[in-house]
DNA sequence: CTGTTAGCGCGTTCAC
DNA sequence: GTGAACGCGCTAACAG
């Protein structure tokens, strides 16, 4: 006979429902009533089963409890990397918000290979998670819609949630959840802001063409240049991946190329404005006395650099995402949500005629 | 009649391995083994299952298998929080191995909180991860000691594995295993780096008394400066947690004391560097021609600073923490692997004469 | 208030 | 080769 600890085989194996039920004199039908707590129960044979439990040092099984009852307590988050900050924060949103309703979080990082994605997106439907939410900036194509769509009806024919977390929507026939922020009215914001303390000449840094984020802060940018009859100008639009190198580089290579024509610089992301000020202060450069420079995303890290750049909430979209996911009324719905972004003003952006006065 | 995709009550239901069992017009048990791939069975037999899973899209249920079979395939992993650069990285590796494993990642964050850590440990034990690893500095005291005990000792009845990540092994009769760097060897070897430039006076940035990870730092610092027979000034040491406003902070409070007594600052880690770097440009103070400046991390953002610090190997540390977990031939068994740091030389630190000439 | 019974979905014996 | 039967640990009916 196993005792609790000890299984036929020898291997250590953990006390059950049943070992806290024969210890405590009771069926095991009162154990797990008990310690749901939504039963009543005597007093004295809860407190025979508690010292049981507290002597065995007994934790219920979770894929037990899963099979039997309804849903497994689990949010899934998948995202590029963990060691990204946009996706660290957005990441820490997810699990706050799994904490507080006593979720478990499962974690899977793709390295941004779709591949892996897909493997990803299966595993969290043989775990059953309640909700997988895919975040960060992605090619949307032909090909990138119908994988999602997949997704969604896949995951909402288990009962599951797929929420897509800084990505476009799919449409109105695919049950997914979509947490947006306004990366358009964010990027529109800051370039304006630039274009009224009379920069007119601005470096866009981080385009890159056919992914969602850079296309729309792209989009923002031109749009702003528009309204204020600023000619627009595709020589000032350079190409480069979001992260802190790629903005050195760029930075690098345009100060390298010829005379600068430009008086700001628009970062794609606050990662890619602290590569490009270390290019600007390498040669020199000041700021924002000789250049202003703004980024996108409000990291911590932007504070520490006086940055002026977009808020994005980061945290708020992990956890609104979890918020939807959960108590999402008719699972497998369409929503969408459009969190606000807001421009955080620092100290990296000087008047022009200050400058030149 | 239940179909797929709908449950009794309405609500959408997971295909199970019945259902593909019936489409097939098979058993269960063909299902599964067929499955599996372990077993011999009839290409014609075969062909149908397989068309049948990708009809219905049917992954198995993981819940179900570990319950049946035997172990799940996960690695838990419990850090502090999600969004320091430390943790992640290590994180990042652990998830790196772990999906090389072909195994999922349950990650928990306590804040710091040790009833949090309890919690989430308990956690991971009813979810029967293959191990749980706790990644981070913290107090060590009789209470801390007898907690980790108490995880290891009931992870281990449960056929589980303990992993202790950049923390202090608890003794030869508790069961976990631990995977630490040399912060002691570390620490002395830039601080030898920094007498070596002829620098005595060196400010020690992030002491905190009974915190495993600054102790050792610090222990070796003082080890460098016995051996350099260079005095021991216990009001070069300054004490401020592990991020990079304490280091902002504790320099600017430095410099604003009064004259500056030290010719080189040594931070507990490169977040403070970083903060410690931001205080002294503030007050027009170069690096390294008017100060030298060492850190310890090697995080990404060291070599954007051209930080000389100490290079730790975060993702090796995950990654070979996973690694012992799955394949610890006797679970439950106490091992102990400290992996080297060593210093990497950037353009932070100058001699000392070059600075007099 | 509590015990008994019947599954949850799957792997794994046994038989055929 | 394949099918029927049992059990993993637990919750949810249905009695009493």
């Amino acid at each position: 006979m196993p005792r609790a600890g000890t299984s036929a085989n020898g291997r250590p194996r953990p006390a059950t429902i049943r070992d806290v039920a024969e210890r405590a004199g009771v069926s095991v039908a009162t154990v797990s009533r008990i310690l749901s707590g939504t039963y009543p129960s005597a007093p004295t044979t809860r407190g025979r089963v508690l010292r049981a439990v507290r002597e065995l040092d007994y934790v219920a099984n979770a894929r037990a409890r899963g099979l039997a009852g309804g849903q497994a307590k689990s949010v899934a988050i998948v995202v590029n990397s963990v060691i990204s900050p946009h996706y660290a924060h957005v990441a820490q949103g997810v699990q706050d918000e799994a904490a507080r309703e006593g979720r478990l979080c499962l974690v899977g990082t793709t390295g941004g290979d779709a591949d892996r994605e897909l493997a990803t997106v299966q595993l969290m439907r043989e775990e059953h998670a309640e909700a997988v939410i895919l975040v960060g900036n992605i090619v949307v194509d032909d090909a990138y819609h119908e994988r999602m769509a997949g997704y969604a009806r896949a995951l909402a024919a288990a009962g599951s949630q797929l929420v897509l977390c800084g990505r476009p929507p799919l449409g109105p026939d695919v049950p997914a959840i979509v947490v947006e922020y306004d990366n358009t009215a964010g990027a529109h914001a800051v370039t304006s802001h630039l274009l009224s303390a009379g920069h007119e000449r601005i470096l866009f840094l981080g385009r890159r063409a056919g992914y969602t984020t850079p296309d729309s802060r792209v989009a923002g940018y031109r749009a702003a240049l528009a309204a204020y009859r600023v000619p627009h100008d595709p020589g000032l639009e350079v190409d480069g991946r979001m992260d802190r190198q790629e903005g050195y580089r760029m930075m690098r290579a345009r100060l390298d190329e010829g005379p600068r024509d430009f008086t700001a610089v628009f970062a794609c992301n606050d990662l890619i404005a602290a590569g490009a000020r270390q290019a600007l202060r390498e040669q020199g450069l000041r700021i924002p006395d000789d250049i202003s420079l703004a980024g996108f995303d409000d990291l911590p890290s932007a504070a520490d650099i006086d940055l002026t750049t977009v808020h994005v909430p980061h945290e708020e979209l992990g956890r609104t995402a979890v918020r939807l996911a959960l108590h999402s009324e008719t699972p497998g719905t369409v929503q969408h949500v459009m969190l606000g972004t807001h421009i955080v003003v620092r100290d990296s952006v000087r008047r022009r005629d200050v400058l030149s006065a």
